[in-house]
RNA sequence: GCCGCCUUAGCUCAGUUGGUUAGAGCGCUUGAUUGUGGAUCAAGAGGUCCCCCGUUCGAACCGGGGAGGCGGUACCA
């Protein structure tokens, strides 16, 4: 017979237990830190048409590049979303004219990329956004940065630990303009933004090759370069290493209209405190053709160790930025919206290498000795539960021996033996496992050991629920 | 997509210059208590040595092809 192989499809994680409850924890945070800016939750399903995504596939060669699609039973074509924010700029799109302006909303989901997955990179992740829609800049633009930082702190990240790096859109086309490029042409526009990008990883160096001629780097791949002339490339890298970004682009409309936004934000955000945590950044270049204005990233300045106990490059925890064209694909008129988005799992993952996850609750155990008594253990983990004690009976008919075992590899802190005897005499045992754990650590003989019950005390029925809560609590 | 590494027990991995029954640690099962987990001890179960083709008297090992995994890089809303 041929039986299916169990195995996880490849960049799916099986998550549980103690990443869950932090997750939880965390979204709960960052939510109440978003509704306490005025942003209420909304929720849109998990596919899209593929057109209201932005990725015009079909009849192409691979209508899954990058997104997962598939054709409905009208032959139109779905895909899962790949982030929060084109399903927010369809929803308001669709409903434009209900919808307050400024509109304000957050929300939690998961999305998917079908693309290759890398070390803390899954095709299928959780992110929660706040964006703002016909807000324009740039005091929505400030306002979101705060919230973004507000959001951060809630989610656990130590204010030390963090670092927004900001720049604008309005900037890196005001430089493109001046060295002499089209920011219109994607393909060679493109090429010098993403060379700027790996500024951080490159140097000057790569960034310089990548803007020229080309790179071919230690695993032996080849990225064709932008082929700027040396006087170009020397002007981009000048930019990036820290001149003066307004005094550079004062001569170029856009450019000056970026630098002077910019000030404009850092200004409020200084005045309001959050100074400290903001820096301009020009190597900040996110997605290509999505924002129009400032762009900010999350960076954790603290090292991240995998679990090979290696130290890794952790990249960015939440980003965000201004897209005042979004919305206009839909009804040709510009909404100038500004949002944030903030990466639960990869932060997850983040802090998990700094500081333990909380342990999930592990229920009492209540064994199962007497099958015709299961009424009588169902009310003891009732009478446990109702004094908020997590409790269960233990299922099925194994031997105690067995349900020892269950309920310790369970993790439970404590068990209720009631069996024959303690029916008899109206009593209970209660045993407190972590007991035995500690006294195991340094006992030898086997004597010795059978011998002691630690943690163990047989009492009246009615003392059940007041002596577990004595030991939980 | 491109480059490199890897694939042997449930897990982590040894191994053989090609030669009978392929190993360890951990885990698992059972026992040392007819009602006691976790330490300790003893016994036991568990493998198409990734797949296919070839070379050979003989292949887990050598050659070719394929698949899967890992890492880097590119792309990334």
């Amino acid at each position: 017979m041929l039986r299916p192989k169990a195995r996880k499809p490849r960049g799916f994680p099986d998550r549980s237990g103690a990443e869950l409850i932090a997750e939880r924890l965390m979204l709960e945070r960052i939510g109440k830190v978003y509704e306490s800016y005025g942003f209420a939750p909304l929720s849109t399903p998990a596919f899209e048409y593929t057109d209201a995504l932005g990725k015009f596939l079909p009849d192409v060669d691979r209508p899954n590049a990058g997104v997962f699609s598939l054709q409905d039973d009208d032959e139109q074509w779905m895909s899962l979303r790949y982030d929060l924010t084109a399903p927010l700029a369809r929803y308001v799109a669709e409903n434009m004219d209900a919808l307050p302006r400024p509109y304000r909303r957050y929300a939690v989901g998961t999305v998917w990329r079908n693309e290759k997955p890398g070390p803390g990179r899954f095709r299928e992740f959780t992110q929660i956004d706040a964006d703002a829609c016909f807000a324009p800049p740039p005091h929505a633009d400030a306002e979101i940065i705060m919230m973004f930082i507000d959001a951060l702190s809630a989610a656990g990240v130590d204010d030390k630990d963090v670092e927004i790096r900001l720049s604008s859109r309005k900037v890196m086309t005001g430089l493109l303009e001046i060295i002499g490029l089209d920011p219109e042409d994607k393909g060679r526009s493109g090429t010098v933004l993403r060379a700027m990008d790996k500024y951080d990883r490159l140097g000057p160096d790569g960034v310089a090759l990548l803007l020229g001629e080309g790179r071919k780097d230690e695993s032996g791949d080849y990225t064709e370069g932008a082929k700027l002339e040396p006087g170009q490339i020397d002007s981009v890298l000048r930019f990036m290493e820290g001149g003066d970004m307004a005094e550079a682009l004062s001569a170029n409309r856009i450019g000056a209209e970026g630098t002077e936004e910019l000030a404009q934000i850092i200004s409020t955000l200084t005045e309001l405190g959050y100074g400290e945590r903001v820096k301009l950044d020009p190597s900040v270049i996110r997605g290509l053709d999505y924002y129009t204005g400032p762009v900010f990233e999350a960076e954790l300045t603290f090292d991240v160790e995998n679990e090979k106990g290696q130290t890794v490059q952790f990249g960015s925890v939440g980003s965000g930025g201004r897209y005042d064209g979004l919305i206009a694909r839909f009804k040709g008129q510009d909404v100038p919206s500004v949002g944030c988005s903030v990466g639960v799992s990869r932060l997850l993952t983040a802090l998990k290498s700094k500081s333990a996850l909380p342990e999930p609750v592990s229920p009492v155990v209540v064994l199962a000795l007497e099958s015709d008594q299961m009424p009588r253990y169902h009310r003891m983990a009732k009478a446990l539960r109702a004094e908020g004690i997590a409790a269960e009976v233990y299922l099925g008919g194994a031997g105690m021996k067995a349900q020892m075992r269950y309920a310790d590899k369970r993790g439970a802190p404590i068990v209720v033996i009631c069996g024959e005897d303690e029916r008899a005499n109206d009593q209970v045992t209660i045993k407190d496992l972590r007991a035995g754990k500690a006294a195991s650590e340094n006992i030898e003989s086997r004597e010795e050991w059978t011998e002691e019950r630690p943690g163990q005390e047989t009492v009246a029925a009615d003392q059940l629920v007041p002596w577990v809560k004595d030991r939980l609590m």
